[in-house]
DNA sequence: CCCAATATACTAGTATACAAGTATCCACAA
DNA sequence: TTGTGGATACTTGTATACTAGTATATTGGG
Protein backbone atom coordinates (compact mmCIF):
# COMPACT_ATOMS: atom_id res chain seq x y z
CA UNK A 1 0.00 0.00 0.00
CA UNK A 2 1.41 3.25 -0.91
CA UNK A 3 -1.67 5.15 1.20
CA UNK A 4 1.37 6.26 3.92
CA UNK A 5 3.71 7.94 1.56
CA UNK A 6 4.48 11.36 2.46
CA UNK A 7 1.93 12.97 2.66
CA UNK A 8 2.86 17.02 2.04
CA UNK A 9 -0.55 18.35 1.33
CA UNK A 10 -1.90 21.28 2.80
CA UNK A 11 -5.21 20.45 3.45
CA UNK A 12 -7.29 23.65 2.88
CA UNK A 13 -6.42 25.97 5.60
CA UNK A 14 -9.19 28.34 5.72
CA UNK A 15 -9.19 28.49 9.41
CA UNK A 16 -6.90 31.51 9.56
CA UNK A 17 -10.05 33.59 7.93
CA UNK A 18 -13.06 32.18 9.49
CA UNK A 19 -13.86 35.19 12.17
CA UNK A 20 -13.15 38.33 13.03
CA UNK A 21 -13.03 37.47 17.16
CA UNK A 22 -9.70 37.32 19.00
CA UNK A 23 -6.92 36.07 17.12
CA UNK A 24 -6.30 32.41 18.90
CA UNK A 25 -9.93 31.96 19.45
CA UNK A 26 -10.45 28.40 19.22
CA UNK A 27 -14.03 26.86 18.14
CA UNK A 28 -15.84 29.18 20.78
CA UNK A 29 -19.12 26.94 20.74
CA UNK A 30 -17.75 23.98 19.43
CA UNK A 31 -18.27 22.34 15.77
CA UNK A 32 -22.09 23.38 14.41
CA UNK A 33 -24.92 20.56 13.61
CA UNK A 34 -23.51 18.14 16.11
CA UNK A 35 -25.28 17.67 19.81
CA UNK A 36 -24.48 14.60 21.76
CA UNK A 37 -24.65 13.61 25.70
CA UNK A 38 -22.64 10.69 25.92
CA UNK A 39 -23.92 7.77 27.58
CA UNK A 40 -21.74 5.68 29.78
CA UNK A 41 -23.42 2.24 29.53
CA UNK A 42 -22.34 1.72 26.07
CA UNK A 43 -18.71 2.17 24.30
CA UNK A 44 -18.18 6.24 24.30
CA UNK A 45 -16.33 5.15 20.89
CA UNK A 46 -19.12 4.00 19.38
CA UNK A 47 -21.18 6.78 20.09
CA UNK A 48 -18.91 9.60 18.39
CA UNK A 49 -18.55 7.31 15.72
CA UNK A 50 -22.42 6.98 15.05
CA UNK A 51 -22.97 10.98 15.73
CA UNK A 52 -20.34 12.05 13.70
CA UNK A 53 -20.99 9.99 10.75
CA UNK A 54 -24.60 10.64 10.65
CA UNK A 55 -23.93 14.45 10.58
CA UNK A 56 -21.13 13.99 7.99
CA UNK A 57 -23.66 11.85 6.17
CA UNK A 58 -26.86 14.36 6.82
CA UNK A 59 -24.30 17.29 5.64
CA UNK A 60 -24.77 19.32 9.15
CA UNK A 61 -21.28 18.60 8.61
CA UNK A 62 -20.16 20.46 5.42
CA UNK A 63 -17.39 18.77 3.12
CA UNK A 64 -13.82 20.26 4.11
CA UNK A 65 -14.78 21.43 7.72
CA UNK A 66 -12.49 20.87 10.29
CA UNK A 67 -12.92 17.62 12.48
CA UNK A 68 -10.14 18.67 15.10
CA UNK A 69 -9.96 15.94 17.80
CA UNK A 70 -9.65 18.25 20.44
CA UNK A 71 -12.76 20.55 19.83
CA UNK A 72 -14.71 17.03 19.44
CA UNK A 73 -13.62 16.08 23.19
CA UNK A 74 -14.31 19.56 24.35
CA UNK A 75 -17.47 19.05 22.96
CA UNK A 76 -18.33 16.29 24.10
CA UNK A 77 -16.93 16.28 27.45
CA UNK A 78 -14.97 13.46 26.53
CA UNK A 79 -10.80 12.39 26.11
CA UNK A 80 -9.13 12.00 23.01
CA UNK A 81 -8.77 8.29 22.88
CA UNK A 82 -12.81 7.13 21.73
CA UNK A 83 -12.51 10.47 19.81
CA UNK A 84 -9.53 9.36 18.14
CA UNK A 85 -10.38 5.82 17.38
CA UNK A 86 -14.16 7.20 15.71
CA UNK A 87 -12.28 9.33 13.44
CA UNK A 88 -9.90 6.68 12.21
CA UNK A 89 -13.21 4.58 11.68
CA UNK A 90 -14.67 7.57 9.67
CA UNK A 91 -11.24 7.85 8.03
CA UNK A 92 -11.48 4.07 6.65
CA UNK A 93 -15.06 4.97 5.57
CA UNK A 94 -13.17 7.38 3.54
CA UNK A 95 -15.82 9.93 5.23
CA UNK A 96 -12.67 11.82 6.74
CA UNK A 97 -9.48 12.84 5.72
CA UNK A 98 -6.41 13.12 8.36
CA UNK A 99 -3.81 15.02 7.83
CA UNK A 100 -0.91 13.69 10.55
CA UNK A 101 0.18 16.70 12.63
CA UNK A 102 -2.08 18.88 10.64
CA UNK A 103 -5.42 17.84 11.23
CA UNK A 104 -8.54 16.08 9.77
CA UNK A 105 -10.89 17.44 7.29
CA UNK A 106 -14.72 16.05 6.23
CA UNK A 107 -13.64 14.39 2.97
CA UNK A 108 -14.93 16.15 -0.46
CA UNK A 109 -17.08 14.24 -2.55
CA UNK A 110 -15.16 13.27 -5.78
CA UNK A 111 -17.06 12.69 -8.66
CA UNK A 112 -14.91 10.20 -10.61
CA UNK A 113 -15.03 8.14 -7.06
CA UNK A 114 -18.87 8.03 -6.84
CA UNK A 115 -18.89 6.71 -10.17
CA UNK A 116 -16.36 3.65 -9.34
CA UNK A 117 -18.85 3.70 -5.86
CA UNK A 118 -22.26 3.61 -8.28
CA UNK A 119 -20.72 0.80 -10.11
CA UNK A 120 -20.34 -1.14 -7.35
CA UNK A 121 -23.41 -0.87 -5.58
CA UNK A 122 -24.90 -1.10 -9.13
CA UNK A 123 -23.44 -4.72 -10.01
CA UNK A 124 -23.81 -5.97 -6.23
CA UNK A 125 -27.69 -5.13 -6.13
CA UNK A 126 -28.40 -5.84 -10.30
CA UNK A 127 -27.15 -9.29 -9.20
CA UNK A 128 -29.18 -9.71 -5.83
CA UNK A 129 -31.89 -9.08 -7.92
CA UNK A 130 -31.15 -12.25 -10.54
CA UNK A 131 -30.59 -14.19 -7.65
CA UNK A 132 -33.99 -13.28 -5.81
CA UNK A 133 -35.66 -13.98 -9.16
CA UNK A 134 -34.64 -17.83 -9.21
CA UNK A 135 -36.22 -18.56 -5.95
CA UNK A 136 -39.67 -16.06 -6.45
CA UNK A 137 -42.31 -16.65 -4.59
CA UNK A 138 -45.75 -14.57 -4.10
CA UNK A 139 -44.65 -13.76 -0.68
CA UNK A 140 -41.39 -12.50 -1.39
CA UNK A 141 -43.69 -10.07 -4.05
CA UNK A 142 -45.79 -9.16 -0.96
CA UNK A 143 -42.94 -8.30 1.43
CA UNK A 144 -41.37 -5.67 -1.07
CA UNK A 145 -44.58 -3.94 -2.12
CA UNK A 146 -45.34 -3.53 1.63
CA UNK A 147 -41.98 -1.62 1.44
CA UNK A 148 -42.91 0.29 -1.36
CA UNK A 149 -46.21 1.18 0.32
CA UNK A 150 -44.14 2.75 3.47
CA UNK A 151 -42.73 4.81 0.92
CA UNK A 152 -45.31 5.95 -0.52
CA UNK A 153 -46.86 6.85 3.00
CA UNK A 154 -43.53 8.98 3.80
CA UNK A 155 -43.81 10.98 0.83
CA UNK A 156 -47.50 12.01 1.92
CA UNK A 157 -46.11 12.72 5.06
CA UNK A 158 -43.31 15.02 2.85
CA UNK A 159 -40.31 13.85 5.15
CA UNK A 160 -37.27 13.16 3.53
CA UNK A 161 -35.52 11.02 5.94
CA UNK A 162 -38.54 8.65 5.97
CA UNK A 163 -38.25 8.04 2.65
CA UNK A 164 -34.75 7.49 2.21
CA UNK A 165 -34.84 4.93 5.16
CA UNK A 166 -37.77 3.01 3.32
CA UNK A 167 -35.79 3.47 0.16
CA UNK A 168 -32.87 1.94 1.48
CA UNK A 169 -35.48 -0.67 3.05
CA UNK A 170 -37.02 -2.07 -0.33
CA UNK A 171 -33.06 -2.56 -1.67
CA UNK A 172 -32.11 -4.15 1.19
CA UNK A 173 -34.88 -6.59 1.06
CA UNK A 174 -33.20 -8.25 -2.08
CA UNK A 175 -29.96 -8.95 -0.43
CA UNK A 176 -32.38 -10.34 2.45
CA UNK A 177 -34.67 -12.63 0.25
CA UNK A 178 -32.08 -13.76 -2.37
CA UNK A 179 -30.55 -15.50 0.68
CA UNK A 180 -27.50 -13.42 0.41
CA UNK A 181 -28.28 -10.66 3.27
CA UNK A 182 -23.98 -10.65 4.26
CA UNK A 183 -23.87 -8.79 0.83
CA UNK A 184 -25.84 -5.76 2.43
CA UNK A 185 -22.89 -5.11 3.89
CA UNK A 186 -20.72 -4.44 1.11
CA UNK A 187 -23.46 -2.82 -0.68
CA UNK A 188 -23.85 -0.18 1.91
CA UNK A 189 -19.80 0.64 2.04
CA UNK A 190 -20.51 1.71 -1.79
CA UNK A 191 -23.76 3.35 -0.66
CA UNK A 192 -22.12 5.62 1.77
CA UNK A 193 -20.49 8.01 -0.57
CA UNK A 194 -23.37 7.86 -2.47
CA UNK A 195 -25.91 8.50 0.02
CA UNK A 196 -24.34 11.38 1.00
CA UNK A 197 -24.28 13.09 -2.48
CA UNK A 198 -27.74 12.73 -2.62
CA UNK A 199 -28.53 14.93 0.17
CA UNK A 200 -26.84 17.61 -2.16
CA UNK A 201 -28.73 17.03 -5.21
CA UNK A 202 -31.97 15.24 -3.85
CA UNK A 203 -35.01 16.30 -5.96
CA UNK A 204 -37.96 16.21 -4.43
CA UNK A 205 -40.46 16.29 -7.13
CA UNK A 206 -38.22 12.92 -8.46
CA UNK A 207 -39.50 10.73 -5.44
CA UNK A 208 -42.83 9.60 -7.09
CA UNK A 209 -40.92 8.41 -10.01
CA UNK A 210 -38.64 6.24 -7.93
CA UNK A 211 -41.93 4.55 -6.23
CA UNK A 212 -43.03 3.84 -10.39
CA UNK A 213 -39.44 2.47 -10.76
CA UNK A 214 -39.55 0.12 -7.75
CA UNK A 215 -42.80 -1.25 -8.73
CA UNK A 216 -41.09 -1.98 -12.25
CA UNK A 217 -38.90 -4.16 -11.09
CA UNK A 218 -41.44 -6.01 -8.27
CA UNK A 219 -43.73 -6.72 -11.79
CA UNK A 220 -41.42 -7.98 -13.37
CA UNK A 221 -40.12 -10.55 -11.23
CA UNK A 222 -44.22 -11.01 -10.56
CA UNK A 223 -44.30 -12.07 -14.58
CA UNK A 224 -41.11 -14.35 -14.09
CA UNK A 225 -39.39 -11.99 -15.89
CA UNK A 226 -35.84 -12.58 -14.38
CA UNK A 227 -34.08 -10.04 -16.68
CA UNK A 228 -36.53 -7.82 -17.15
CA UNK A 229 -36.25 -6.52 -13.64
CA UNK A 230 -32.87 -6.79 -13.58
CA UNK A 231 -33.16 -3.89 -16.74
CA UNK A 232 -35.20 -2.29 -14.51
CA UNK A 233 -33.53 -2.34 -11.30
CA UNK A 234 -30.45 -1.05 -13.81
CA UNK A 235 -31.93 1.74 -15.09
CA UNK A 236 -33.49 3.12 -11.98
CA UNK A 237 -30.01 2.85 -10.35
CA UNK A 238 -28.58 4.49 -13.41
CA UNK A 239 -30.85 7.42 -12.60
CA UNK A 240 -28.19 9.15 -10.89
CA UNK A 241 -26.27 9.75 -13.66
CA UNK A 242 -28.63 12.14 -14.98
CA UNK A 243 -27.54 14.02 -11.81
CA UNK A 244 -23.57 13.60 -12.71
CA UNK A 245 -24.38 15.05 -16.78
CA UNK A 246 -26.29 17.40 -15.24
CA UNK A 247 -23.52 18.85 -12.72
CA UNK A 248 -20.69 18.22 -15.26
CA UNK A 249 -23.04 20.73 -17.72
CA UNK A 250 -23.56 23.13 -14.93
CA UNK A 251 -20.59 23.43 -13.70
CA UNK A 252 -16.62 22.53 -14.11
CA UNK A 253 -15.73 21.72 -10.93
CA UNK A 254 -14.83 17.85 -9.94
CA UNK A 255 -14.66 17.82 -6.51
CA UNK A 256 -17.19 20.18 -4.03
CA UNK B 1 -26.75 -0.98 14.33
CA UNK B 2 -27.40 -3.87 16.81
CA UNK B 3 -23.43 -4.47 17.09
CA UNK B 4 -22.80 -3.19 20.72
CA UNK B 5 -25.54 -5.40 21.90
CA UNK B 6 -24.29 -6.98 25.17
CA UNK B 7 -22.07 -9.04 24.41
CA UNK B 8 -21.70 -12.45 26.65
CA UNK B 9 -20.37 -15.05 24.23
CA UNK B 10 -17.24 -16.45 25.28
CA UNK B 11 -14.92 -16.53 22.77
CA UNK B 12 -13.32 -19.85 23.50
CA UNK B 13 -11.19 -19.84 26.37
CA UNK B 14 -8.69 -22.87 26.05
CA UNK B 15 -5.79 -20.43 27.42
CA UNK B 16 -6.12 -22.33 30.57
CA UNK B 17 -4.88 -25.59 29.72
CA UNK B 18 -2.44 -24.02 27.34
CA UNK B 19 1.03 -25.02 29.05
CA UNK B 20 2.26 -26.60 31.81
CA UNK B 21 4.50 -23.94 33.26
CA UNK B 22 3.85 -21.87 36.77
CA UNK B 23 0.54 -21.14 36.59
CA UNK B 24 1.19 -17.31 35.73
CA UNK B 25 2.80 -17.60 33.09
CA UNK B 26 2.22 -15.19 30.57
CA UNK B 27 3.68 -15.40 26.61
CA UNK B 28 7.26 -16.42 27.22
CA UNK B 29 8.45 -15.88 23.83
CA UNK B 30 5.49 -14.06 22.10
CA UNK B 31 2.80 -14.87 19.32
CA UNK B 32 4.90 -17.35 17.31
CA UNK B 33 4.47 -16.63 13.40
CA UNK B 34 5.35 -13.23 13.84
CA UNK B 35 8.57 -10.45 13.96
CA UNK B 36 8.73 -7.19 13.15
CA UNK B 37 10.77 -4.18 14.02
CA UNK B 38 9.26 -0.97 14.15
CA UNK B 39 10.61 1.97 11.75
CA UNK B 40 9.91 4.70 13.55
CA UNK B 41 9.91 6.86 10.31
CA UNK B 42 6.74 6.32 9.65
CA UNK B 43 3.29 5.58 11.70
CA UNK B 44 3.66 2.41 14.33
CA UNK B 45 -0.01 1.66 14.05
CA UNK B 46 0.44 1.00 10.25
CA UNK B 47 3.12 -1.16 10.64
CA UNK B 48 1.27 -3.03 13.32
CA UNK B 49 -1.77 -3.60 11.43
CA UNK B 50 0.15 -4.42 8.07
CA UNK B 51 2.29 -7.49 10.17
CA UNK B 52 -0.55 -8.46 12.13
CA UNK B 53 -2.70 -8.39 9.06
CA UNK B 54 -0.42 -10.29 6.80
CA UNK B 55 0.03 -13.04 9.63
CA UNK B 56 -3.65 -14.15 9.80
CA UNK B 57 -4.07 -14.30 6.05
CA UNK B 58 -0.89 -16.36 5.62
CA UNK B 59 -2.46 -18.21 8.51
CA UNK B 60 0.77 -18.03 10.44
CA UNK B 61 -1.68 -17.03 13.14
CA UNK B 62 -4.62 -19.80 13.32
CA UNK B 63 -8.37 -18.62 13.68
CA UNK B 64 -8.88 -18.72 17.10
CA UNK B 65 -5.52 -17.52 18.29
CA UNK B 66 -5.34 -14.93 20.97
CA UNK B 67 -4.39 -11.92 20.50
CA UNK B 68 -3.93 -9.88 23.32
CA UNK B 69 -3.07 -6.35 23.47
CA UNK B 70 -0.55 -6.61 25.75
CA UNK B 71 1.71 -9.12 24.27
CA UNK B 72 1.68 -7.72 21.21
CA UNK B 73 2.99 -4.56 23.24
CA UNK B 74 5.75 -7.26 24.66
CA UNK B 75 6.62 -8.73 21.25
CA UNK B 76 6.88 -5.33 19.30
CA UNK B 77 7.98 -3.16 22.00
CA UNK B 78 5.68 -0.55 21.44
CA UNK B 79 3.21 1.25 23.25
CA UNK B 80 -0.94 -0.42 23.68
CA UNK B 81 -2.28 2.82 21.53
CA UNK B 82 -0.87 1.86 18.29
CA UNK B 83 -1.60 -1.51 19.04
CA UNK B 84 -5.34 -0.81 19.58
CA UNK B 85 -5.32 1.45 16.38
CA UNK B 86 -4.35 -1.50 14.34
CA UNK B 87 -6.35 -4.35 16.19
CA UNK B 88 -9.66 -1.93 15.41
CA UNK B 89 -8.26 -1.98 11.91
CA UNK B 90 -8.97 -5.60 11.89
CA UNK B 91 -12.20 -5.97 13.61
CA UNK B 92 -13.90 -3.76 10.82
CA UNK B 93 -12.26 -6.18 8.41
CA UNK B 94 -13.41 -9.20 9.95
CA UNK B 95 -10.32 -10.76 11.00
CA UNK B 96 -10.44 -10.53 14.27
CA UNK B 97 -13.16 -10.52 16.97
CA UNK B 98 -13.20 -7.98 20.03
CA UNK B 99 -14.60 -9.01 23.07
CA UNK B 100 -14.51 -6.27 25.63
CA UNK B 101 -13.29 -7.20 28.97
CA UNK B 102 -12.45 -10.39 27.79
CA UNK B 103 -9.86 -10.58 25.15
CA UNK B 104 -9.43 -10.25 21.31
CA UNK B 105 -8.88 -13.14 19.00
CA UNK B 106 -8.29 -14.18 15.58
CA UNK B 107 -11.81 -14.68 13.55
CA UNK B 108 -12.90 -17.65 13.08
CA UNK B 109 -13.71 -18.54 9.08
CA UNK B 110 -17.65 -18.91 8.86
CA UNK B 111 -18.21 -20.72 5.23
CA UNK B 112 -21.72 -19.38 5.22
CA UNK B 113 -20.13 -16.00 5.21
CA UNK B 114 -17.35 -17.03 2.38
CA UNK B 115 -20.29 -17.40 0.49
CA UNK B 116 -21.58 -14.15 0.40
CA UNK B 117 -18.00 -12.64 0.40
CA UNK B 118 -17.38 -14.72 -3.26
CA UNK B 119 -20.83 -13.40 -4.69
CA UNK B 120 -19.61 -10.24 -3.86
CA UNK B 121 -16.36 -10.69 -5.64
CA UNK B 122 -17.91 -12.73 -9.04
CA UNK B 123 -20.45 -10.08 -9.37
CA UNK B 124 -18.13 -7.34 -9.05
CA UNK B 125 -15.54 -8.89 -11.46
CA UNK B 126 -17.88 -10.30 -13.84
CA UNK B 127 -18.89 -7.18 -14.07
CA UNK B 128 -15.61 -5.22 -14.68
CA UNK B 129 -14.76 -7.89 -17.81
CA UNK B 130 -18.06 -7.16 -19.33
CA UNK B 131 -16.87 -2.91 -19.28
CA UNK B 132 -13.56 -3.63 -20.43
CA UNK B 133 -15.02 -5.94 -23.31
CA UNK B 134 -16.70 -2.57 -24.68
CA UNK B 135 -13.37 -0.86 -24.80
CA UNK B 136 -11.29 -3.61 -25.93
CA UNK B 137 -7.61 -3.06 -27.81
CA UNK B 138 -4.71 -5.39 -28.68
CA UNK B 139 -2.70 -3.69 -26.13
CA UNK B 140 -5.40 -4.60 -23.20
CA UNK B 141 -4.84 -8.28 -24.44
CA UNK B 142 -1.06 -8.10 -24.33
CA UNK B 143 -0.69 -6.57 -20.94
CA UNK B 144 -3.08 -9.98 -19.89
CA UNK B 145 -1.27 -11.95 -21.30
CA UNK B 146 1.76 -10.66 -19.65
CA UNK B 147 0.46 -11.05 -16.61
CA UNK B 148 -0.56 -14.74 -17.23
CA UNK B 149 3.50 -15.34 -18.55
CA UNK B 150 4.35 -13.91 -15.19
CA UNK B 151 2.09 -16.51 -13.56
CA UNK B 152 3.49 -19.26 -15.72
CA UNK B 153 6.85 -17.76 -14.64
CA UNK B 154 6.18 -18.69 -11.12
CA UNK B 155 4.69 -21.81 -11.05
CA UNK B 156 7.85 -23.00 -12.70
CA UNK B 157 9.67 -21.47 -9.96
CA UNK B 158 6.77 -23.44 -7.38
CA UNK B 159 6.34 -19.97 -5.79
CA UNK B 160 3.22 -20.36 -3.91
CA UNK B 161 3.04 -16.42 -2.53
CA UNK B 162 4.57 -15.40 -5.93
CA UNK B 163 1.46 -16.95 -8.01
CA UNK B 164 -1.02 -15.71 -5.12
CA UNK B 165 0.56 -11.89 -5.97
CA UNK B 166 0.47 -12.62 -9.71
CA UNK B 167 -2.87 -14.04 -10.02
CA UNK B 168 -4.10 -10.92 -8.00
CA UNK B 169 -2.26 -8.70 -10.40
CA UNK B 170 -4.38 -10.52 -13.36
CA UNK B 171 -7.65 -9.92 -11.87
CA UNK B 172 -6.78 -6.32 -10.94
CA UNK B 173 -6.06 -5.72 -14.06
CA UNK B 174 -9.73 -5.52 -15.60
CA UNK B 175 -10.70 -2.62 -12.85
CA UNK B 176 -7.89 -0.88 -14.44
CA UNK B 177 -8.26 -1.70 -18.01
CA UNK B 178 -12.15 -1.06 -17.43
CA UNK B 179 -11.35 2.42 -16.29
CA UNK B 180 -12.95 1.46 -13.01
CA UNK B 181 -9.23 1.22 -11.01
CA UNK B 182 -11.73 2.06 -7.93
CA UNK B 183 -13.73 -1.00 -7.83
CA UNK B 184 -10.97 -3.24 -6.73
CA UNK B 185 -10.56 -2.13 -3.31
CA UNK B 186 -14.10 -3.64 -3.18
CA UNK B 187 -13.05 -6.60 -4.54
CA UNK B 188 -10.34 -6.32 -2.00
CA UNK B 189 -12.34 -6.08 0.82
CA UNK B 190 -14.28 -9.03 -0.35
CA UNK B 191 -10.98 -10.75 -1.31
CA UNK B 192 -9.65 -11.23 1.83
CA UNK B 193 -11.33 -13.63 4.02
CA UNK B 194 -11.14 -15.64 1.04
CA UNK B 195 -7.46 -15.38 0.73
CA UNK B 196 -7.07 -16.88 4.31
CA UNK B 197 -9.11 -19.63 2.76
CA UNK B 198 -7.10 -20.36 0.02
CA UNK B 199 -4.40 -20.39 2.36
CA UNK B 200 -6.36 -23.73 3.59
CA UNK B 201 -7.10 -25.54 0.50
CA UNK B 202 -5.12 -24.14 -2.04
CA UNK B 203 -3.77 -27.36 -4.36
CA UNK B 204 -0.98 -27.20 -6.01
CA UNK B 205 -2.21 -29.39 -8.92
CA UNK B 206 -4.71 -26.88 -9.48
CA UNK B 207 -2.71 -24.09 -10.81
CA UNK B 208 -2.02 -25.31 -14.45
CA UNK B 209 -5.52 -25.24 -14.54
CA UNK B 210 -5.91 -21.57 -13.43
CA UNK B 211 -3.95 -20.39 -16.60
CA UNK B 212 -5.84 -22.42 -18.65
CA UNK B 213 -8.95 -20.36 -17.48
CA UNK B 214 -7.22 -17.18 -17.15
CA UNK B 215 -6.64 -17.61 -21.01
CA UNK B 216 -9.84 -18.58 -21.74
CA UNK B 217 -11.29 -15.42 -20.71
CA UNK B 218 -8.72 -13.60 -22.80
CA UNK B 219 -9.22 -15.09 -25.60
CA UNK B 220 -12.97 -14.79 -25.57
CA UNK B 221 -12.28 -10.71 -25.53
CA UNK B 222 -9.69 -11.39 -28.68
CA UNK B 223 -12.56 -12.89 -29.89
CA UNK B 224 -14.90 -9.78 -29.26
CA UNK B 225 -17.11 -11.92 -27.53
CA UNK B 226 -17.54 -10.50 -24.66
CA UNK B 227 -20.59 -12.44 -22.88
CA UNK B 228 -18.33 -15.82 -23.83
CA UNK B 229 -15.18 -13.71 -21.39
CA UNK B 230 -18.20 -12.87 -18.81
CA UNK B 231 -19.10 -16.87 -19.03
CA UNK B 232 -15.27 -17.93 -18.84
CA UNK B 233 -14.92 -15.90 -15.63
CA UNK B 234 -18.00 -16.58 -13.87
CA UNK B 235 -16.84 -20.55 -14.10
CA UNK B 236 -13.49 -19.27 -13.60
CA UNK B 237 -14.23 -17.97 -10.28
CA UNK B 238 -16.63 -20.30 -9.35
CA UNK B 239 -14.39 -23.35 -9.39
CA UNK B 240 -13.84 -22.31 -5.58
CA UNK B 241 -17.58 -23.45 -4.83
CA UNK B 242 -16.25 -26.99 -5.85
CA UNK B 243 -13.91 -26.61 -2.83
CA UNK B 244 -16.72 -25.49 -0.51
CA UNK B 245 -18.97 -28.74 -1.41
CA UNK B 246 -16.02 -30.90 -0.89
CA UNK B 247 -15.71 -29.18 2.78
CA UNK B 248 -19.36 -29.80 3.13
CA UNK B 249 -19.02 -33.84 2.16
CA UNK B 250 -16.07 -34.26 4.30
CA UNK B 251 -16.65 -32.56 7.48
CA UNK B 252 -19.92 -30.95 9.16
CA UNK B 253 -18.15 -28.30 10.38
CA UNK B 254 -19.29 -25.37 9.34
CA UNK B 255 -16.22 -22.83 11.17
CA UNK B 256 -13.04 -24.01 11.47
C1' DC C 1 8.69 49.14 3.87
C1' DC C 2 9.97 44.40 3.15
C1' DC C 3 11.96 40.10 4.17
C1' DA C 4 13.82 36.51 7.03
C1' DA C 5 14.62 34.18 11.35
C1' DT C 6 12.27 32.84 15.41
C1' DA C 7 8.70 32.11 18.92
C1' DT C 8 4.27 30.46 19.63
C1' DA C 9 0.25 27.74 19.31
C1' DC C 10 -1.82 24.52 17.17
C1' DT C 11 -2.08 19.45 15.08
C1' DA C 12 -1.99 14.15 15.29
C1' DG C 13 0.95 10.15 17.09
C1' DT C 14 2.56 7.81 21.08
C1' DA C 15 3.28 6.41 25.98
C1' DT C 16 1.43 5.55 30.37
C1' DA C 17 -1.86 5.35 34.25
C1' DC C 18 -6.26 4.27 35.73
C1' DA C 19 -11.19 2.33 35.55
C1' DA C 20 -14.60 -1.32 34.81
C1' DG C 21 -15.59 -5.95 33.91
C1' DT C 22 -14.70 -11.19 33.67
C1' DA C 23 -12.69 -15.79 34.57
C1' DT C 24 -9.75 -18.54 37.32
C1' DC C 25 -8.00 -20.23 41.51
C1' DC C 26 -8.23 -21.18 46.34
C1' DA C 27 -9.82 -21.19 50.91
C1' DC C 28 -13.45 -22.59 53.64
C1' DA C 29 -17.84 -24.39 55.16
C1' DA C 30 -21.79 -27.69 54.78
C1' DT D 1 -16.83 -34.55 48.60
C1' DT D 2 -19.16 -30.63 47.03
C1' DG D 3 -20.22 -26.02 46.42
C1' DT D 4 -19.94 -21.26 47.55
C1' DG D 5 -17.59 -16.93 48.40
C1' DG D 6 -13.92 -13.90 47.51
C1' DA D 7 -9.15 -12.59 46.30
C1' DT D 8 -6.38 -12.29 42.31
C1' DA D 9 -4.85 -11.67 37.75
C1' DC D 10 -6.05 -10.99 33.57
C1' DT D 11 -8.80 -8.40 29.68
C1' DT D 12 -10.37 -4.09 26.93
C1' DG D 13 -12.09 0.91 27.51
C1' DT D 14 -10.90 5.51 28.92
C1' DA D 15 -8.20 9.55 30.62
C1' DT D 16 -4.09 12.16 30.60
C1' DA D 17 0.73 13.51 29.65
C1' DC D 18 4.20 13.87 26.47
C1' DT D 19 6.58 13.87 21.59
C1' DA D 20 7.34 15.33 16.99
C1' DG D 21 6.01 18.09 13.33
C1' DT D 22 3.61 22.15 10.86
C1' DA D 23 1.56 26.82 10.01
C1' DT D 24 0.98 31.25 11.69
C1' DA D 25 2.21 35.28 14.12
C1' DT D 26 5.83 38.04 15.83
C1' DT D 27 10.03 40.32 15.93
C1' DG D 28 14.23 42.05 14.41
C1' DG D 29 17.33 43.57 10.77
C1' DG D 30 18.20 45.08 5.99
Amino acid sequence: MSSRSVQTVPPDPKRSQSSKGPKTAFDPNGIEGIELVVDRSSPAADQVYEALRAAIIEVRLAPGAAITENSICRQFAISRTPVRAAIQRLQREGLVDVYPQLGSYVSKIDVEDLRDFHFVRRSLEVALVREAAKVWTPAMSASLRAAVDEQKRVIAKDDPDGFFAADEEFHRLFAVLSGHEGVWKSVLAAKTQLTRFYRYWAKPQRLPDVIEEHLAVVDALDRGDGEGAVRAMTRHLDMIFLIFDEMAASENETAV
